[in-house]
RNA sequence: UGCCCGAUGGUGUAACGGUAGCACAGCAGACUCUGAAUCUGUUUGUCGUGGUUCAAAUCCACGUCGGGCAACCA
């Protein structure tokens, strides 16, 4: 095969301004290795908006034989959680899982950056180990883990130090409100010309603890009245006597997320350091603080594209939150969260969240993207990995008069049209059955190729039907439905070429399981729930969730978790983790396409 | 208000001075033992005004509109 041909065979590779800008910096040998990360915060969970930055980083990480190390970016300590540091591991480890877990960077546990000095002072460097999958990890006597900013408060700290020396750094003792007020008018704080040495004594004794906090900070010192705020003697240091979640005590100074986040960047090797939209303002910081450091090895560079945004849904993790908080959803998980948690619940997999990532694309303008394009990524990638089963969600009886009453066939039905090689299973049947509500109508609308009173309509995989008789309880509701089966009309039988307009499906009465179904839909019902500052909490959907007991095909007693399911005419299906044996509970991930509710509306 | 960034069909994106293409959505049809999938066709677009050029979505200027930042958050 020729290249042209393997080209035109492989899926076509991303690309986009900043894929542009790594491949250049690949062609003229810029660095001896392309190295991302992606640093969360562990403040609350990954959403869809972090799949995309994971899909971005770890992407190019893959396309050009680099590595993107995981770090937690904590110099926050009273915002931030273990809780949540262990859900960004399991996140991303499922995300990236089968695709890219080998150029996911980890380090030893407990290991912090090697120190080299040169030229009168230090130089940190902390290299990744990377190369492995997660299984080969768990089984490894070297533990690993991500990076954490925390691991490097001790070089940053240092850092700070050798900045005041270089009397490009000051202790400035105004309130807070002061700071604010000095900086939005482009005033020099009065404490701007103090000596290094008086700068360094204030600052030691700010990590001794000799302070309370919000009583003094280290600012950068730049220019008072920069046009871009962010160069006006930028805050570095804060003091906040809290507990951190990985150092303890140990700290009672907290770097600023400008001074820890370039150089953590730096001391792990990172070459593109990729963010979002809103850090643009910053990079003049992020790169003044590096030049002033003028250290010895290539600088990393900060590069920014576009958050998702998506309709019918929330991004922030503040309102993600609060939604957990105030019990307006069962969890971080739950399935209608756009949480990676809670889309893994709901039954997505991992690669229809990549696709998805690669169709939308990297831009720098903030759209606003439709569901639909998730939707379709979803619905693609289930539909060629799910194994087809019967289910009746809303179950009306069925009597098949003319089929005698004990007798059972096993009928053949296909596992996955889509893959013929899944084989075939058996399904029950017998002469009482269930069919779905609305697959009958007693008045059709136009247009109805169903079940109705005199109509004829195909079982799948079973005969032909004519519903003969309609019968009804004292309160007028449709109890059951009287049927003659043509008996020939079976698959391979005399009259099984007939055709009929409508196919629908159904289980045997006697031979079904009960499951628990839960029905997701949107969780807002407006597309965009926040439209001019309305509260998102007033447009939650009220029928995001409707629980069913539903009745199935009996192989599906032995549904499996990793599997999904399509039940077949109504939409995809993943076993919930609230399944006990006997008692499974399925979550819809996502309906089929429905053009009859189109056709029906009009 | 200052600074920064952006603008291509309904939505998201491609075109890197040379035929405006793709995906989703929509519409119409074919096929169908899933009203799914698949297949075919199709509606709709370069923010405006100037300029440079043989040629502008692309380069320049001005304007308009939209977004971000102005936390001891990240």
């Amino acid at each position: 095969m020729s290249l042209e041909n393997n080209a035109a065979a492989a899926p076509a590779a991303p690309s986009d301004f900043i894929r542009d800008i790594v491949a250049a910096h690949v062609g003229e040998h810029k660095y001896p290795r392309i190295h991302t990360r992606f640093p969360p915060e562990p403040n609350g969970y990954l959403h869809i908006g972090h799949a995309k930055s994971i899909c971005l980083n770890f992407g190019i990480a893959r396309e050009f034989g680099g590595i993107c190390n995981l770090r937690m970016d904590d110099t926050n300590p009273t915002k931030e959680d273990i809780e949540y540091v262990e859900s960004i591991q399991a996140d991303v480890n499922w995300l990236i899982g089968g695709w890219a877990e080998d150029r996911l960077g980890l380090k030893p546990h407990g290991k912090t950056p090697e120190t080299k000095t040169g030229e009168g002072k230090n130089d940190f460097f902390l290299p990744p180990v990377f190369g492995t999958s997660e299984n080969e990890r768990k089984h490894s006597d070297v533990k690993l883990e991500p990076f954490y900013a925390s691991d490097y408060f001790d070089q940053i700290y240092e850092y700070a130090v050798e900045l005041i020396k270089r009397g490009k750094a000051f202790v400035c003792d105004m309130t807070p409100d002061q700071t604010d007020e000095y900086r939005r008018n482009g005033k020099a704080s009065p404490f701007r010309d103090r000596s290094v040495a008086e700068n360094l004594d204030w600052f030691t004794r700010m990590k001794n603890g000799e302070f309370a906090d919000g009583t003094r900070v280290l600012r950068a010192k730049i220019q008072v009245d920069a046009a871009n705020v962010w160069l006006r003697d930028p805050l570095l240091y804060r003091i906040k006597h809290a507990d951190h979640h990985q150092t303890g005590g140990k700290w009672c100074i907290y770097p600023m997320y400008d001074f820890a986040h370039c150089l953590s960047d730096y001391v792990e090797g990172i070459t593109h350091s990729i963010c979002t939209l809103e850090f643009e303002v910053h990079r003049p910081l992020y790169d003044w603080i590096l030049e002033s450091l003028d250290l010895p090895r290539p600088l990393p560079h900060q590069y920014e594209f576009a958050r998702l945004s998506l309709n019918y849904t929330i991004m922030s993790k503040r309102k993600l939150m609060q939604l957990v908080q105030e019990n307006l959803v069962t969890g971080w998980d739950d399935p209608r969260m756009p949480t990676i948690s809670g889309i893994r619940r709901r039954g997505v997999t991992p690669e229809a969240l990549r696709n998805f990532a690669y169709n939308i694309g990297i831009t720098k303008y903030n759209g606003l993207t439709d569901v639909s394009v998730l939707e379709y990524a979803i619905r693609d990638d289930l539909n060629k990995r799910s194994l087809r089963r019967l289910a009746v969600l809303r179950p009306i009886k069925v009597v098949i008069t003319n089929y005698p009453a004990g007798q059972v066939e096993e009928l053949n039905a296909t596992n996955n049209p889509e893959q013929p090689e899944t084989g075939w299973r058996k399904i029950p049947f017998s002469r009482e059955l269930f069919i779905e509500r609305d697959d009958f109508a007693e008045v059709p609308p136009p247009k109805f190729f169903r079940l109705k009173p005199g109509g004829e309509v195909r079982l799948k995989y079973a005969y032909i039907i004519k519903c003969e008789e309609v019968i009804k309880d004292a309160a007028g509701n449709i109890a059951e439905l009287r049927c003659t089966a043509d008996l020939d009309s079976k698959t391979g039988g005399a009259t099984s070429a007939r055709k009929v307009k409508g196919t629908i499906h159904w289980v045997s009465a006697a031979h079904c399981v009960d499951v628990e179904v839960r029905l997701y839909d949107r969780l807002f019902t407006e597309a965009e729930p926040e439209k001019d500052g309305r509260d998102f909490k007033s447009v939650l959907n009220p029928h995001s969730l409707e629980v069913v007991t539903a009745k199935c095909e009996p192989s599906l007693k032995d549904a499996s978790a990793e599997t999904r399911y399509q039940f077949e005419r109504l939409a995809y299906f993943a076993l919930d983790l609230d399944s006990r044996p006997g008692r499974l509970v399925f979550n819809r991930t996502i309906t089929l396409k429905d053009a009859w509710a189109k056709e029906a509306k009009k």
